[in-house]
DNA sequence: AATGAATGAGTCTTCATTCAT
DNA sequence: GATGAATGAAGACTCATTCAT
């Protein structure tokens, strides 16, 4: 259930035992985060799950909600860093419905492999008091604004049916991503099947029909 | 924000004085569940938006945890039954896909248009604790197998496409659906819209290429 | 476990139908205080017992407070006029010694047979608050100063050792006599058996040694 | 009012800081308990009585139960010791009527002068819900069974009337010494006095009268 | 005469947070 | 760097009491 925690994605994260420690409090309050929602948080569940007591997050946080604030920002920040790094790997002229290929496979792999961040910030997006939000909602707009671009070119392209409207149909396509986490059972489906799965259904959900169904030349997936 | 109450819903719920009171406070949890989350919800909220003090609240259930669970499980259950009535309405000969658009309208339009039970059960149904999860989740299971049986139909019939697996395309169409309470923005776009925009993203990313665009007949959507 | 009612007892008690409410208010109010304590006593346990709801409780006591300290009065003031009413019928020219048996008989039948308000009001004379107590007290004072007669008179006839002080003696008896509500099981003992063994004990217990076990003549007890 | 704290009696009870607040927690709710019973006794009149804020209590004990389990274990356990104590210091071929003035003493000092334990202990003994009885009652069998044995010795050795049943003997007994503790007014009567009434009183009621009142040897008393 | 519905006061309990060590 | 001990604020829940019917 656990996954990945940040510092082993990201440089120059884990250095000194000080540094390690504020990790392991951060991965904890993530996973807590992710299954209890962001009231159901207890800073004793986080100090369980990261090997110590309750008090010792204090000299590492200032407060529970500086915490929680810290890890909903990561969770997009990092997601954004992720989708960012697989577009920017994208050969020049890809094709913009390649590039969103590409995004659904970083977007889904991210969220299913690498964090408790991802699935804390996702669901708790709806969630957390106004206060906490500032620096996430900034990230989360960048982060839409990315999906959205992808979309316009696609558009202009003629590569999006006419017949759906951008935003809506960017609604539903990161819906049926960030829902995975609620279903997924890794001993049922591996993530390169829901990966697949993710691509074939948005490339002829959002294609217009009388595009032939190429073959995807693999563009997309890095398997 | 606040949505449609059961009551209004569901015929010979509302009656004495004593039973509206009972409805009033299922609708303000609904209400302060869906906003808030399982353990940030609290009785004060709930009784302040139904309009009393909370002691009263336990002259109608036995404990808060009593309350939410009835919450929780009217919120599939009236999903359900409005699935099933919708489903029954369908002409005899209805296409398999043609009924899965069907279900898509009647999904969207009682998450967004009638009821914050549907939300508060979709946001948290991760989040509650074990014992209260029984009675909603053979519910949920029901739900789920009413649309795994249309899934099967359309495969069977040669309208899903053959690089799907039923399983995993029905998560990612019932995560695009119900992400939408997410991000939806009632003056931004109408429902109507978004039920056309759902409506033509799941025809086309579950048919097989092959088959022409028709123009849809009307079946799935009553307006 | 519940033993017989007040109005039982006393006569020109009940009457109408409200009468026999009100008493049947009072027996329930005095079974539960005998078993819960002062502040344990419910009204809902209460109303309960006695078979109505417990705002109906209003009807007839102005609060829980006076239903209380009705009770625990009653409890007292019954046993003082069955000690009384004893002690009357005594045939002038009873030993002191012989008088103080037939307390003893009194006592312990009134709070083994007759009475639920003789358990409550000795097991919580120490447990109300003080401004409950005036009227009891009163009463609990005449109550000891019948025993404390019976006690001088005998020690006035040389039919107390001297080594007993009087006030020590009289508080041992009591409390020999009060304690059996604890103990006693109905099933293992019969009354009769506990009355006599308590009589047994007070007399050798309290008369100096030279005089002759003599046996005695039935005048403390009536059966 | 407040007597003697436990761990003044009990060797290496007394350690370190947090043995003591918890040891002073105990107390206070013994002291609490003996006054105004199970349901009266409020966490904040306990934690008033202690020096400390009620959620303070909460650091020791797991639940405001478990407290007053362990006040009610403890008051009867510690009395049982005592008396064991006491019977073991006696030497051998002490009579067994001596040694039952002997357990009268004990039983005695302990209620009067070391412990509300013993207060909280009988007086709330048939107050308390069933749950918190086990230890307690296990500990009140065994305590009992210590005076059923010294009355039966008693009885084999024809130091009992036989007009007396030894179980009923014994439950007046102990209900003579048990409600000392709600009359008994240090100021008007010493500890001493009290004992030798009693002591006096219960070899007097017990013993056949034959026996030529023999002045005791002082081994069932301190003095 | 009695009840259904509701409330206000108070109690137990949890939890973020502090602080001395 | 970290913990044991403690606190204040808040939340669920109980219960005596009220009031309209």
């Amino acid at each position: 259930m656990a996954r990945g925690s940040r510092s082993a994605q990201i440089p120059d994260e884990a250095d000194s035992k000080s540094q390690r420690t504020r990790a392991r409090i951060l991965d904890a309050a993530a996973h807590v985060l992710s299954v209890k929602g962001y009231a159901g948080t207890r800073l004793s569940d986080v100090a369980d799950y990261a090997g110590l007591q309750a008090p010792a997050i204090y000299y590492y946080f200032p407060s529970r909600e500086d915490l929680i604030e810290e890890v909903m920002f990561a969770g997009i920040a990092d997601m954004r860093r992720h989708l960012q790094e697989a577009l920017d790997e994208l050969p020049d002229g890809t094709e913009p419905i390649d590039k969103i290929l590409a995004a659904v496979d970083a977007h889904l792999r991210h969220e299913l492999e690498l964090s408790d961040y991802a699935t804390a910030s996702i669901r708790n997006s709806g969630q957390i008091p106004e206060r906490l939000r500032t620096r996430q909602q900034k990230e989360t707009n960048a982060y839409n604004a990315l999906w959205l671009r992808l979309f316009s070119e696609a558009a202009d392209a003629g590569q999006l049916r006419s017949d759906l409207e951008i935003r809506v149909a960017l609604g539903l396509v990161l819906g049926a991503l960030n829902w995975t986490a609620e279903w997924w059972n890794p001993r049922r489906t591996s993530v390169d099947t829901v990966v697949a799965n993710a691509q074939s259904f948005v490339r002829a959900g959002l294609s217009p029909a009388s595009a032939p169904a190429r073959r995807r030349r693999g563009s997309g997936s890095r398997r």
